[in-house]
DNA sequence: ATATAGTTTAACCAAATGGTTAATATTTGT
DNA sequence: ACAAATATTAACCATTTGGTTAAACTATAT
């Protein structure tokens, strides 16, 4: 009809790709394998939430395997790169605990259920990760764990495990997302009251660590 | 055959429930739902799994949905008691602490996948704590918080909401099990080195937790 | 304008899946 | 020993699911 012609040339002219039949698959494969995991996604409520034929999902990523690996890879690439840059980056340690934790928590409030996707699905398929650690942008600690090991030797921070140390700052800034269903239990807290939990946590987890570890 | 009447009767002797055809689904369905998920899992791999026919699974479970939510509470039902038992404990705050990330520890690393089945099922259906919350020995902070409070009164520790501390206080101790595929990727150790990290884990843990609050 | 290449759809298909049934075997109470 | 109750199986069944195909539609280059 006339109405796909004139979106082609309202595509054209806006230089939107974004609404291109093929990253419209993408996304609406995020939303959909994000809230029901590789298995319980379907192929029909994709298409549907792209609003195209299931034929076209095939047509562009072949089979529902590659097309979870492009969608996985995508979310992946959002939290990594973050992870890299604020680990790398030349500021003093407390810092940079500092940086971390609120520029994580700010990301997770905003996109809540990547983590979670990413760790169950790592779970499900934990030779996967291996795929991951080979690629350029997966995240280093090596520049980390100088600075550690040197605030350490200054007596700026107690002796730790550098490995331990940033399980430690993960855990306190993901896990409470990933946990939430039952930590709204456990706390007894509404949607509400929990959000504002998270709120007060972005100022307070870094100081909580830094407690943990200066001398 | 005779050999089943055997079984019968060996069964009866040693008082066996144990091998029974219901308990025994009940395991197989254990290690498959822990493994695949509610919606990886395949009712056949269970039925396989367990050494018995498919139509026996709805004999004694009726459908796929409930044999799941018998297995879920029975998972959660090993999680929970032990939780509120140490919570609730006469014991002064920093050896509850101590107590409570080392028997964790002990008791995650013998079941690692209990916490991550939790926790990813719960996300795929949220409102399912509501009936875990209702019942008899769902956790409850109560006591853990008069006695965080009266630590601060008495300036044991620093000022900290009891639900920010009971939240970090089981994210460094679950968390590093849930994210272990991921963290292991980031921290560039294998299965045995990982092992060992957590084993050091289990007598540290508490004194990072102890140190960001104590005075 | 027209042939060529790329895109999209409706209709299919085979395999997998949760669930049922009817017949057989076993256990139990008497 | 035997009838009633319980347990178990093989064969089915309807639906769902990932994937395919052939035809129609659209865009592009000459």
């Amino acid at each position: 009809m006339s109405t796909k012609w004139l979106n082609y040339i309202v595509n054209k002219m806006k230089k939107t790709k974004d609404t291109s039949t093929e990253t419209g698959i993408l996304n609406a494969a995020k939303r959909v394998f994000i809230k029901k995991g590789m298995t319980g996604a379907r192929m029909q409520e994709i298409a549907d939430e792209a609003g195209i034929n299931k034929a076209m999902l095939h047509y562009y990523y072949r089979s529902k395997e590659l097309l979870f690996e492009a969608v996985f890879k995508n979310a992946f690439s959002m939290l990594a790169p973050k992870l890299n840059k604020v680990m790398n980056a030349d500021v003093p340690l407390f810092k940079k605990i500092e940086d971390f934790t609120s520029s994580y928590i700010s990301f997770v409030v905003k996109h809540p259920y990547i983590p979670t996707f990413v760790i169950q699905e790592l779970n499900r398929n934990p030779d996967f990760v291996k795929n991951l650690v080979a690629e350029e942008h997966f995240p280093n600690i090596e520049v980390f764990k100088k600075q550690v090991e040197k605030c350490i030797e200054n007596k700026t921070i107690k002796p730790i495990n550098t490995e331990q140390l940033f399980i430690n700052i993960l855990a306190l800034t993901i896990f409470p997302f990933i946990g939430a269903p039952l930590l709204m239990g456990f706390t007894r807290t509404n949607k509400k009251q929990y959000k504002d939990l998270m709120k007060q946590r972005k100022t307070e987890v870094a100081q909580f660590i830094i407690n943990a570890i200066k001398v």
